[in-house]
DNA sequence: TAATTTGGTTTATAAAATAAACTTGTTTAC
DNA sequence: GTAAACAAGTTTATTTTATAAACCAAATTA
């Protein structure tokens, strides 16, 4: 009868990560924000950023378009409210650790 | 000329790591514990809590000391004011991202 | 005295993060 | 008009991490 007390809500793995902790920082702020921008504020290189959007898409937690700005190709980011709802989650773990 | 804005505060590796973080937010309240007692707390295997114990050892974290319980093994562990200040540092970054 | 349990450590494996290389198309310089 | 440089990404490869599985020595229990 192992019955652990467990004192800490574990943390969603998807945004335990500084990068993707980041976009989704970004994007409860904005109705919505692109790729460049997205590489701007955080300052991650294009790969690591587009793994981390894809991977955040996968979970459901943003929405991605892809469109033109002009000519240029442009990837348009937007939380869902999964993300805000997962988000959300995430920082109420968070208190456990830090109180 | 590439100046990168950075909204955000970069997230001290070592403690960016649900275990780790776990045995830090138990050790800043109590004096000292045991690895059976963080074990416990954490519901972390044996092996991986031996590992991140090394891991903050190694960094200055905390202070980790064995001796004997009776006649029993035991680590015995403890912040460092080091650790102590990291935390805090985790903490004040971590807002950049949560706001 | 042979299992079993305790308190770990070490090694192997799986998963993540990240960077480097590449692609496609556009703009600029010659 | 074509070569070089740039923009916006994606894909692949490499390095780091996290985690579990296997192991070990001593103690306890059956």
């Amino acid at each position: 009868m192992n019955e652990t007390v467990k004192s800490f809500q574990p943390l969603d793995p998807l945004l335990h990560s500084e990068l993707r902790l980041a976009v989704m920082s970004i994007l409860l702020g904005v109705p919505e924000a692109d790729f460049v921008f997205l590489k701007a504020q955080t300052g991650a290189t294009s790969g690591n950023l587009s793994v981390q959007i894809d991977k955040l898409q996968q979970a459901g937690y943003i929405e991605v378009s892809k469109g033109f700005k002009g000519k240029m190709p442009q990837t348009l980011c937007r939380i869902t409210d999964h993300g805000r709802d997962a988000f959300a989650a995430y920082v109420e773990a968070l208190k456990s650790y830090i109180r």
